[in-house]
DNA sequence: CTGTTAGCGCATTCAC
DNA sequence: GTGAATGCGCTAACAG
């Protein structure tokens, strides 16, 4: 009854015993390497399943120089946006032999760099780096080691391969859709300084205005850093500061959720009296209350995208990475003025 | 400028060359095991530095059968649920030196088995289940080759170690809530069949109904996955059987959003005309609106707790895990009726 | 204290 | 077709 197997695991040498060939042929078998005869290819499946065999891949990655693992950047794990992008990555990687070691750089340069270090010591066969706040060269000198593909960037070498949606369109199309609305009166929560999206989103922003003639005042934009209780914070101080606005159009979703929730404190209604766009489409988005309104980012293409180029980059094909565009979704949280 | 450093990356003997000893003791000063002179060591440091040696992870690990390496399985990378408790398996992996290696059992048995069975072959050192629906029995077995640690089960053996919540307290909590508030009608939208905590929720539903006097109404209680679709559809269900009720419990947070998602869109107001009470305390929790009351479960410190007792376990040390109970958050969604 | 030797488990020459 | 031999990079006896 109990199965005692405290036995080390079975080796390519017991099969190769247990089915009487040389280790090389079951090597051969197990590989498609070349040309076995049946009755040995016959003995040597059945040895493998008497054994329960499993090859050691940490003697095959030695062996061969390749890990079948590939490293996985993201910059704090446990937050929806790179999840979701993981998503994508884990069903690229079904069914193709590869793991993916996943470690978190927590929007930190010199870490992320370090963890680049740390996976390349482990041999990954490759890497993708989701956003981040490395320079392109940093990458590019990366990418001699093994290829990288990441999101936010444009970069296009033999080993190294960035793509990136269009920040400043997103934005503005969200604010776009707040004019067309009648809202005049739009407040911005941003993203952190430094962050080269939060730029691009906040461009997007001010273009939106300007060509809508409408002035742009300093007052009504507030700095966030893309976490919910910024948003909260923002517009507590647009109140506090008798700010008037009709619309707040928040850098990223989950700060727009820390906006809705000081709109509700304060009484405000959403959308009848204040409308907000947020920007990512998280899957959470779709059961705020009232479903948010916002700009999709197609997160899982990205981690699928982005897991089927460096595969290709792995095994030396050529690649071009295309993800569908941003769009906005009109949900509940935008109404006319 | 360029720094094409296409040379294979240096190895230990490289190190040895250049500091004119023997690899032996380079190895030995990397790892400490034995005293080396301190010219020696000098030297050696010195070309690791000039070389920018970094060991290689597989050939350590195919010598010393280890690969500081230890395996993950989740049902579903992208769930907040077990995004919070990998946040807490990171923060316990850190300074370690190992890393892990995620897969996910999406909530089936056999392909649990699977992805432990790949993490094996990869020579994990130990393997952390969170949830799952695999067998007790077949867990222990997998311990035979790795130390394992699970939660939502109770083990424990010299290499297996589960630890599990009270979750009939916890609904008990949530429902005793509800009653002490003066609600009676309080539909319970449930998880899955089959699922043990689903089933452990549910029978603490029932208890604090018996213990209060109360009839259970069958008609009240509506099964539902978990997901948010289906605490919409619950109610939504309820509404077209014309059910009365001034409360719902639902047997998670995510179903508790599609209920509220529902009530919004009904015209129903939370909580002055029903009350709303989840389960779990995701990150999200605290920003819908309003801000939901929900049974807390330390997610981030049972992955802690969980892989500083597989490290223990791995290292051959007695362990003894303990994670803080459940427990009752009250925030906006209930009112006294 | 330190160098030499011998594998870890596998894939891959090279002969036959 | 198939076996024998070799080495991937590193650590752990074993001698000195």
């Amino acid at each position: 009854m109990s199965d005692d197997d405290h036995t080390s695991p079975s080796t390519l040498l017991d099969v190769a015993r247990e089915a009487g060939v040389s280790p090389s042929t079951v090597s051969r078998i197990l590989n498609g390497t070349a040309k076995v005869s049946d009755d040995k290819r016959q003995a040597v499946m059945a040895a493998i399943a008497r054994t329960k065999f499993a090859p050691n891949l940490m003697a095959q990655g030695l062996k061969k120089g390749r890990s079948q693992t590939i490293g996985i950047v993201v910059q704090d794990i446990s937050s929806p946006y790179f999840d979701e992008t993981l998503r994508g990555v884990d069903d690229g990687l079904k069914g193709t032999g590869y793991a993916s070691v996943i470690v978190s750089g927590h929007w930190n340069a010199e870490e992320e760099a370090d963890r680049i270090r740390l996976l390349l010591a482990r041999k990954v066969d490759g890497i993708i780096l989701l956003s981040g706040r490395m320079s392109d060269e940093t990458v590019l000198q990366f990418s001699g080691q093994r290829p990288i593909v990441s999101t936010g960037r444009s970069l296009n070498t033999r080993s190294a391969l960035g793509f990136k949606l269009d920040n400043e369109y997103g934005a503005w199309m969200a604010v776009r859709h707040l004019i067309e609305l009648g809202h005049r009166r739009i407040a911005f929560v941003s993203g952190p300084a430094n962050n080269i999206d939060a730029e691009e989103r906040a461009a997007g922003y001010r273009r939106a205005l300007f060509e809508a003639g409408i002035e742009l005042d300093p007052k009504l934009m507030v700095e966030g850093n893309f976490h919910e209780n910024s948003g909260l914070l923002a517009v507590s101080h647009l109140f506090d500061t008798g700010q008037q606005f009709t619309a707040v159009f928040a850098a990223n979703d989950q700060s727009a959720y820390g906006v809705r929730l000081c709109l509700y404190r304060k009484g405000i209604r959403v959308p009848d009296d204040v409308s907000l766009v947020g920007f990512d489409d998280l899957p959470g988005s779709s059961y705020t209350t009232p479903p948010l309104t916002t700009i999709r980012q197609p997160l899982y293409d990205m981690g699928l995208v982005a897991t089927n180029a460096l595969l290709r980059l792995i095994h030396g094909e050529p690649v071009q990475a295309q993800v569908p565009p941003l769009e906005l979704v009109v949900r509940e949280t935008t109404r006319r003025r």
